[in-house]
DNA sequence: ATGGCCCGTACCACGGGA
């Protein structure tokens, strides 16, 4: 099973090159994030003809996150768990069901800039809440992956110039010690369980020629529970997509597992 | 050498992104 994620940055601006890298990287499932539109109004025929079940968590104007799979999709439940009055739209999952059923949940964490401030206190609180999330996924002991834009750049070796980034929200310490704390209880990060290589990145400004000079950033992962980890085959960077006619300014992270 | 963009909303820049 090939799952993909890809923060679009607006459905309504990515329709061609989302089909095309759809049609090519023929994914099972992929999530998407900002999709930038309210559910009424996610263009769900288009991919429901090329053979998708369509998701969608949609807010107006800003964030979303949808769910799209050739399988069937089971449980579907949106927003993360531990606050009724958070209204973006930042959450979604669902049982994917295969070989084998996999818990999948689709996520876009929150920027935090600037920093200090509400924005970045939205952010570390949101982390506190996917903490809680990510234990009740381990201890159900059944395979489960979160994925997404965690808007966290993991290590130095994942950004070109990580001096830029020392005081920004996807590297500050704070961040960063949220992600660990997650990553500790026991989850697999499967780009870099499968691959050691250095300046591999899946976001590049569109500001200053960063895609020119590779001036990326790597902020989109996959978080595996030990029985989904067991089933991992594989894990690469659609890099090249950055390139295209009108990209986003990410690109699509996918793994290969055996369900 | 320096600085450089894009999206959605609304119709004018502006908030937001990272």
């Amino acid at each position: 099973m090939k799952i993909a994620t890809f923060n679009i940055n607006g459905i309504k601006a990515r329709i061609n090159a989302l089909s095309d890298w759809l049609d090519e990287a023929q994914p099972d499932v992929a999530l998407l994030q900002e999709i930038k539109s309210i559910d009424e109004n996610f263009p769900r025929e288009m991919f429901e003809d090329k053979g998708y079940n369509v998701q969608t968590h949609g807010q107006k104007s800003f964030n979303g996150v949808a769910i799209l799979s050739k399988l069937p999709l089971e449980d579907v439940t949106r927003g993360l768990p531990g606050d009724d009055d958070d209204e973006q739209a930042r959450w979604i999952e669902a049982t994917v069901v295969g070989e084998q059923a996999v818990r999948i949940c689709g996520l876009y964490l929150p920027n935090g800039n600037p920093v200090p401030g509400p924005k970045y206190d939205y952010k570390l609180a949101w982390m506190e809440r996917l903490y809680k999330r990510a234990q009740e996924l381990l201890r159900s002991e059944e395979p489960a992956l979160m994925a997404g834009d965690y808007n966290i750049i993991p290590q130095a070796e994942d950004a070109k110039k990580p001096e830029d980034w020392v005081d920004d929200a996807l590297f500050r310490i704070e961040s960063r010690t949220a992600w660990r704390k997650i990553v500790n209880l026991g989850f697999t990060e499967a780009f870099r369980a499968r691959n050691q290589l250095p300046e591999q990145y899946s976001f590049w400004d569109y500001q200053a020629g960063a895609w020119n000079r590779n001036n990326g950033i790597r902020i989109d992962h996959f978080l595996m529970t030990p029985q989904c980890a067991d089933l991992l085959r594989d894990c690469q960077i659609d890099s090249a997509i950055r390139g295209r006619e009108k990209p986003s300014d990410h690109v699509p992270v996918w793994v290969d597992i055996a369900a």
